[in-house]
DNA sequence: CGTGCCAGGTGCCTT
DNA sequence: AAGGCACTTGGCACG
């Protein structure tokens, strides 16, 4: 239990030091901005970051109720309330805490963040199809990543044994209607850019069958493939063209 | 400081409690599963919440590096590290948290999570805009809410005064590419099921330069509106159509 | 700064 | 269980 006087003092202390904050206690959450939302008073987590990300947590799912990032934040005592504020603009939002019992206070000095270091991404599987598509399709030859398309319109340009272009668009996980709209444009882009008919493959270890519908209409190809969470790398462990069989066009 | 003795002990009481469990300390951690993670060794805060989602947290950014749902939690003293792990199948993943150093540890009994109310949702500004259609162009009246199709689910369907069925997408911010396509596949749907031509219209209070381009291109139409997000309610202030415009054409 | 796009997306709801 | 989708999506990279 905490007056709010010393809460107060803690809170703001913590603040300044950029210190990780965390205040469990009672209370009441407004928050408007993007939309607009009301927590009823309850026991809550309040979480403060040194970077002045804010987050309210109930003890149950990994998101929190309420949230701000680059906010700027502030502390009152207003009646019998001890108001935390978190205000930004651009977008224009804020949220109120109203804290009518403060349970615990504790902050913590951390160090610099160490980063993340994350393998098994969609980059890097696309740059490991980079390094050879053969084991794809025979002949097929991947384009320099950045000449006259802007970097990032597709996963892959390659140019297969007849010459034709080909868009590739790579998905580590299975594949849905976005993926395949996405590729359709890519490959209309590019075709619209070079003038000549565009092959589109999408790689995907699934594909929806609603996606898989959609882009054979569009006329693009499928392939699946299998991958491997490996350390450091991600292994590609084999690929498989699906066509369209007879059959299923009935 | 803590004795990983202790500390145990404490950690195994907070979690078969359910409690809001929060443990800061000089740790190393491991991610593997849908992809894979390692973070050197630093000081960070784990969360473990009443229903077993735990969360690792630096001192920056909203969300945490690492995180779980539904995971088998254990903990137990391995050489000069007190371990946390986090298991589950399904898909078969895995966290392991070696604590080096264990600076603090708390955990909190916590009452029932109350329910956010959340206002000016899309679901709620297409509840508005259900009720009453004709200030979005007049005589259209509306048939159905949520209508769903093989291929997703379209937010409102409406008959217009010449009886025509309208497929009508709503979007609380600015509408992209993809809300157009979906726009495009739910009106496909119906002028199938019904065999006439169908309007599609999209609402949203801006769209994105080439969104805009490819509806002109599917005959699709835009209509702009401002809402106010209030409380208890989100309040529409008006819908103008947009229609491209002579000069937009050159 | 906006635009585009991935994410171990999360969470919710429906079939 | 899987599909489909909104989300105050968050976060990052690029123009």
């Amino acid at each position: 239990m905490f007056s709010f006087g010393q809460a107060r003092q803690r809170i703001e202390e913590a603040i300044k030091g950029k210190q990780m904050l965390l205040v469990v206690g009672n209370c009441y959450v407004e928050y408007w901005g993007r939309a607009a939302s009301k927590l009823p008073k309850g026991k809550r987590l309040l979480m403060i970051k040194g970077d002045s990300s804010s987050a309210i947590h109930q003890n149950r799912l990994l998101r929190p109720t309420n949230y701000m990032m680059n906010a700027r934040i502030s502390c009152e005592e207003q009646d019998n309330a001890l108001v935390l504020s978190a205000k930004k603009l651009k977008p224009k939002e804020s949220i109120k805490v109203f804290f009518y019992r403060v349970d615990d206070i504790q902050s913590y000095e951390m160090d610099s963040a160490a980063d993340l270091r994350l393998f098994g991404s969609e980059r890097e599987l696309s740059n490991e199809l980079m390094k050879d598509l053969s084991f794809l399709e025979e002949g097929l030859k991947p384009l320099k990543q950045e000449q006259a398309f802007r970097k990032g319109i597709a996963d892959l340009i390659a140019e297969d044994k007849d010459g034709n272009i080909v868009v590739i668009e790579v998905k580590r996980r299975k594949a849905d209607f976005s993926a395949v709209t996405q590729l359709q444009r890519y490959a209309k882009q590019v075709e619209k850019i070079n003038g000549v008919k565009t092959r589109g493959i999408l790689v995907a270890p699934e594909i929806m069958k609603n996606a898989r519908d959609l882009l054979e209409n569009y006329g693009l190809e499928y392939y699946s493939f299998d991958f491997e969470i490996g350390n450091p790398k991600t292994k590609i462990k084999g690929v498989q063209k699906k066509q369209p069989t007879i059959t299923e066009f009935m």
